[in-house]
DNA sequence: TTTTCAATTAACCTATGCGTTAAATGAAAA
DNA sequence: TTTTCATTTAACGCATAGGTTAATTGAAAA
């Protein structure tokens, strides 16, 4: 399964969630991740298997306990993927920029002809809009 | 399902990925949408029905056509939920910022007592990380 | 009115997800 | 050395996901 797959997949679940959620403030071992939750340890056990193999937590051995931290990058490639669709739920005057800055053909004619049209083909996978060239994202909240 | 598992759940197959990142250009009826993958008709159907009971697309009866168009408001639900965790992944002086700001508690000792510390009990659907109570995100990509 | 055809539904198969309880692992505590 | 205990693995049940082919729907075209 391909990363980003494996990244929403995860976070599919809000018991996973949750324990993101948890390890948001701070390393934690298992018993304490499972505390919260009415479910079995072997359950929270394969929980944190799913979010290891995403790349979302990392598991150190400590002793008797495994300590389990968060790891951000998969939450920033799901996020980054996301933010290509910002312009669609950006305040309309934003949205009215985006579509004359990089859609100057397809929406002329906002009605697509119903009689199926020419169509360029696209790579099966590509799972992310197409660039919008527009400026970079910044990387901080202003003060 | 909730909203957010509905949604995560949706994005995590590459298809259906894909689907969204077509109709990003535009709308799109079920056939012009099933063209580039080499799936049967019927498997897209479901991969449209999953995309719709997750508010991700809308779907409208044209003659004997399905006018397929994406719907942003999930997908900027996902993005403001991962944005909660933005602190995590931006570069390490916004992160310590951060940290100062509102963890006075739990990160002074970054080692957690392997005997389970009293851990205060978490609702067991937060699936979000503990508010910042940092500056509001911006809502446009600046000039 | 009959035919065509885009799309969906039905029925089925196989794989995976998420839960359980019981057993195994392995290091700390006694 | 034996016991305790946090965690994982094993083995199982059941529901759902995602694919298939065949049948159905319903409006346009002939």
């Amino acid at each position: 399964m391909d990363a980003l797959s494996a990244t929403f997949s995860a976070l599919a679940d809000p018991t996973r969630r949750a324990i993101l959620a948890r390890l948001a403030q701070g390393q934690a071992n298992v018993g304490e991740l499972a505390q919260p939750f009415p479910i079995s340890a072997p359950a929270v056990s394969r929980h944190l298997r799913v979010l290891e193999h995403a790349g979302l937590i990392r598991r150190e051995v400590n002793a008797r306990w495994r300590l389990c931290r968060l790891q951000a990058p998969p939450l920033q490639a799901a996020h980054d993927w996301l933010d290509r669709y910002r312009m669609f739920w950006d305040d309309s005057l934003d949205r009215l920029v985006e579509l004359v800055e990089h859609q100057h053909r397809d929406s002329a004619a906002p009605l697509p002809s119903p009689p199926p049209s020419p169509s360029r083909a696209e790579p099966a996978d590509s799972t992310a809009p197409a660039p919008t060239g527009r400026a970079p994202r910044r990387r901080r909240t202003p003060r």
